[in-house]
DNA sequence: TGTACATCAGTGAACGCGCGTTCACTGATGTAC
DNA sequence: TGTACATCAGTGAACGCGCGTTCACTGATGTAC
């Protein structure tokens, strides 16, 4: 063979790397296909190769943006990190300059909310994973608000980081993301009625 | 004249008012000048007897969207309405659906940080204000502490909502905004430390 | 009063460009006989 | 062993289309003389 085996799968998951990059820094409907083949190493004709559609790819690669990210928090966990150090991790400048490799909601939700029923159940799908793992470490973490405090949680999260990322003023999105931490952790601690 | 007094300005103010809706509903880049001229009954090439470039409509558009935002926010305050009402019609099935007329903070932020300074500077303005005057209804307003705990909740209405518009199960979306509801209330009256 | 001209918001075709997608082709390797 | 053919990941030009932007033109009105 020309190609050893397991060329083409190694080939399309590189592609879906490159593009969950390029989807998160410059957005879904800013990143073309061309840029991201052309960012993978390979030229645009190539792609249909490995995907049907730009649908597919953003499906697959918002799939496995939340994925990633959801083995980076269980990384975390397993070596020592409690919930306030995933708390300070997230809402840190290093993630707010990080759009590329950062969390996929923070970067992408408004705009997951417009695509098709099927890029939102995938979705839906991986931030119910990652909500779970987060509840776990709630204080009461077998009660049934456990769940819905945690997401309540995140989306401050997401929302405090986005506000951090949109304000130019460095200071300004310091102090955003100490407001964020402040709050997020007197929700951890405070148990859901 | 062929056309009264003030009739350019209030064809601009007319632009400026569709285009805000349009981006909020398709994004700001998947929004094009022919598609907004268009809804605002005109053709493409009187876009740019009123503006310089796409750039400087994003920027009015979204200075004018949050302005009106802040005046229905200082309206409903003025009718009655408590911190609690302004949290639940924020975190409303109504808001969630209707994203053209909506916040947005929920409907652009990421997109917002992808954008010049200056946007992005009309954005931090337009934010600075709306969570001045969220801060002004906390139990202890006159707090430094305030504006951190506002700007925090109003991060968790944001994201709460994101996350309620992106999930395609409308029971789901309910018990997001419900949990979002909950953990904002619970800020609100927890006083900052 | 009539006529020539100025004003100016708006029209609509065209510009170059990049989009998502298609397709004839390449070229290194494996297989058949 | 040599040769003809099959395989298949990848190339790169082209498709129709819509983007942001430009520009010659329109046509209703006001002004000058």
């Amino acid at each position: 063979m020309r190609f050893e085996k397991g060329h083409k799968a190694a080939t399309r998951q590189h592609i879906l790397e490159v593009a969950s990059k390029c989807f998160r820094r410059e957005g879904v409907s800013a990143a073309g296909i061309s840029g991201i083949m052309g960012a993978a190493g390979l030229t645009n004709g190539a792609f249909y190769l490995h995907f049907a559609s730009k649908e597919e790819l953003v499906r697959e690669a918002v799939g496995g943006a939340l994925a990633e990210r959801q083995l980076d928090l269980e990384q975390k966990l397993q070596t020592g990190t409690d919930l306030e150090g995933v708390i300070r991790s997230y809402l840190s400048q290093a993630h707010r300059e990080d759009l590329a490799c950062g969390c996929p909601s923070a970067a992408l939700l408004p705009e997951v909310a417009r695509h098709s029923v099927s890029i939102r159940q995938t979705y839906e799908d991986g931030l119910q994973s990652f909500v779970a793992t987060l509840a776990a470490l709630l204080p009461d973490a077998d009660s049934t608000a456990a769940g819905r405090r945690a997401t309540a949680i995140f989306a401050l999260m997401v929302g405090t980081l986005q506000f951090a990322r949109a304000v130019p003023d460095v200071a300004r999105a310091e102090q955003i993301l100490e407001g964020g931490v402040e709050a997020a952790l007197l929700l951890a601690r405070e148990s859901p009625v």
